[in-house]
DNA sequence: GTGAAAGCGCTAACAG
DNA sequence: CTGTTAGCGCTTTCAC
């Protein structure tokens, strides 16, 4: 292994060293910069003698393409903008995971960035992107600032909103009815037989309307109000741990089902349920929501709402595929979601 | 709300619509294409008056500034590329987040990619990044195939390396021993008089040389060797569970200290100790790695090694600004970890 | 304070 | 199969 001990020159002002192009490639190879980009393009337009004079002059020069003036001549910049809430959350991770490695297969980068809870926030993130000129944007969730709609609108480009439907997507929309998840956790809840309900759910828009979902079905055929306690829009375990506190310690819950807007609120559930002695399900049932890889692990094991979040980004990548090869395609994918009965309730 | 219904057009020839540029917004202005740059990128070489028609203009054609042109023309892309093993491990995630938001604020993006723990994938996607021209890059650990190097030294960027440090870093290198945290792990354990330790490791090289060190120095004291399962690079609930249920049924470990290469793998050690109704830590002790969030909030709260993740991506992030600057900075920067003494071991 | 000219490194026609 | 000619939309001198 080479030890590489050197310092790269202040980068203020441009690199001193003069690039290496295609045009330093190709007199090397006695051919014209035409050639090197064909070479590197579409091999099968040049002679392989050619090819092969030119492969060594990259391997001698160390010649790496510069795709920023590619883009700009071609007007395709390879790259896939999306945005996210959060870095962070495993939950937007791995369906950027599966996003990523379906668009990699098709030469497409992902440029990736968090965009918080704040649609403001997001506005400006969408104008930096847009000014990369990525040849497609991935937004989460349906509801972005007018402006931003504009912007999006304008750039010509393949949008796809992702993580919830609606009638009229900006381009393209790639989800579920949060609303539903919470009213199928309620008729699974009350199937099996509990007679008493509540829930904690994270601050964000979607997580709410999970939880609303949940509550109004229950209330509607129960008649009893589900009392909940909400916290920041990012979840934690600590969250789901003073949530069961909450509810057990103001609200006087003894026993039921507490509804859970995702699996790290609901493992904190548990987890408290652990440490003051509370049986699950018997005493509390907890249900989940996102079937996370842990859900199956815990102890007990996590009932919960499954969503396949692979599904998601591979379907998003999909769409933007279908639609960079001109096919036109139905707007709206409606993903199906269901419920992994395990043992918390 | 407005109710956007459209379809952008077909992205596969080059977008139809003629782009708006800074020609475009000049001549609306009645100015030269010049002034709007000067406008947009230094708005006191211009007039107030022009100013103000400029920036009516933008707002009137929607106009994005092309920052692909701009990055050619100026040779500086405001980009600055980031390879991590995995996007979904919130260990890597929170120290990019902290990466990001110091870099946002010198007005320089991101570009992330996964690149898995394989140093030839990392390869590829070095030049894939290095492609799209960013001003500075940084990679995670301190092992990189001899190409990449190459690649990166030919650069002329600023390159950070990550979580790992060394004598030869290809440029600067900020993190920490990884055999020295599980030394301090295993004094620890020592001092708290435990008299039998196991261990549970990721299997990426990184968890490997934690657990090395642990296990090193605590056969180096007491003569006795360590009984360890080695998981799959990236850690899981499921993993660490499953290293507890092997250590007590195959290797007959009735009690102890064990130590694991990360807080994942620690709370999956609870978990198995509370499905099998073993004490913690009077039975089994544990000791993680990470000082993740939840780690406070498990039952018994985790006793881990802390590192702060948000603190590598401030110091990454401060010492590529430097160099930017022009400032020459200290090659390595080692930061510090320390023992988090909780309830668990 | 503003403009004209000359590229940045590449791709896209068009020739031959 | 290969080369020539034009840009892509900006920033960077250098003038005025």
């Amino acid at each position: 292994m080479p030890v590489a001990r050197n310092a790269p020159p202040p980068s203020e002002a441009p690199p001193g060293q003069r690039a290496v192009t295609m045009e330093t490639v190709g007199r090397l190879a006695g051919v014209s910069q035409v050639t090197v980009s064909r070479a590197l393009n579409d091999p099968k337009k040049v002679s392989p003698e050619t090819l092969r004079k030119i492969q060594e002059a990259i391997a001698v020069t160390g010649y790496v393409p510069n795709a920023l003036a590619g883009a700009l001549a071609s007007r395709r910049s390879k790259l896939v903008a999306a945005l996210v809430p959060s870095l962070t959350n495993v939950v937007y991770s791995s369906m950027i995971k599966s996003l990523s490695d379906t668009m990699r297969d098709g030469h497409y980068q992902i440029m990736l960035s968090e965009t918080g809870t704040d649609p403001a926030q997001e506005e400006e993130l969408i104008a930096t992107h847009l000014s990369r000129r990525p040849d497609a944007i991935v937004l989460t969730g349906i509801h972005h600032t007018a402006n931003a709609r504009r912007m999006l609108l304008g750039a010509g480009i393949p949008v796809v909103e992702l993580w919830d439907i609606t009638d009229s997507p900006i381009d393209l929309c790639v989800g579920f009815s949060h609303s539903e998840t919470g009213r199928a956790a309620a008729r699974y809840a009350l199937d099996r037989g509990y007679d008493a309900a509540a829930a904690i759910s994270a601050g964000d828009e979607r997580a709410l309307r999970r939880m609303s979902g949940f509550a109004d079905l229950w209330t509607e055929r129960t008649g009893q109000s589900v009392p909940s306690e909400v916290f920041a829009p990012s979840s934690t375990l600590a969250d789901g741990r003073t949530g069961l506190a909450r509810l057990v310690d103001t609200h006087g819950l003894r026993r039921g089902v507490i509804h859970c807007s995702s699996d790290v609120l609901a493992h904190g559930v548990l987890t408290e349920a652990a440490a003051r002695g509370l049986r699950v399900p018997e005493d509390i049932a907890v249900i989940g929501f996102g079937d996370q890889d842990m859900a199956a692990h815990t102890y007990p094991a996590l009932t919960t709402v499954r969503v396949d979040r692979s599904e998601l980004g591979l379907q998003a990548a999909k769409a933007i595929l279908a639609r960079f090869e001109g096919k036109d395609i139905p707007p709206v994918t409606d993903l199906s979601f269901s419920i992994i009965a395990r043992d918390s309730a």
